[in-house]
DNA sequence: GCATAATGTCAAATATATATTCCATTGACA
DNA sequence: TGTCAATGGAATATATATTTGACATTATGC
């Protein structure tokens, strides 16, 4: 991940997650994974993989978009 | 990767990258990444890191959802 | 106050995305 | 025909996403 594109992400996980009233736990159950990668996810502390993000936004009813953009500072 | 939620995904960052004149290894140099994980995320062999595809989707001039959707089959 | 749920965090292990190198195949083109 | 660019594919190595398990902290309800 060189190269002039070094990007940062921002995320709107929690905020779609207590939408819908779910914790880190619940969430990273439906979902299938750990509840450490929820929270650091949404710490943004690592870079999930797409079919993750994919699958977080078919449960908690949001886009790609709506859910992950790119951080508009430097 | 358990659970209920088992998704394949479907792209069309083949077709975005001819409709830009790019070649594998353009694209992929661009992009900060080796020909070939290109070459295998177009043939749908593995599940890019939501950067890897933010940093596409920006080279391409695509949105995360025309570059990447849930397979609809089974 | 105490219990318990929810979250943060850390270290070590595992799975997998990505790199690297190399060889094979195909298609364009001189 | 022969060369070269573009792609497909495999093997091994490295980086990192994710797991597991444990402990600390911060709510929040009783």
């Amino acid at each position: 991940m060189t190269g002039m594109h070094d990007i940062k992400i921002d995320n709107s996980l929690k905020l779609a997650r207590v939408e819908k009233s779910l914790t880190q736990s619940g969430l990273a159950e439906l979902a299938g994974v750990t509840r450490q990668t929820i929270g650091l996810i949404e710490a943004g502390k690592y870079n999930p993989t797409l079919k993750l993000c994919l699958i977080l936004g078919l449960i908690l009813d949001k886009s790609l978009e709506e859910l992950f953009r790119i951080k508009e500072d430097e």
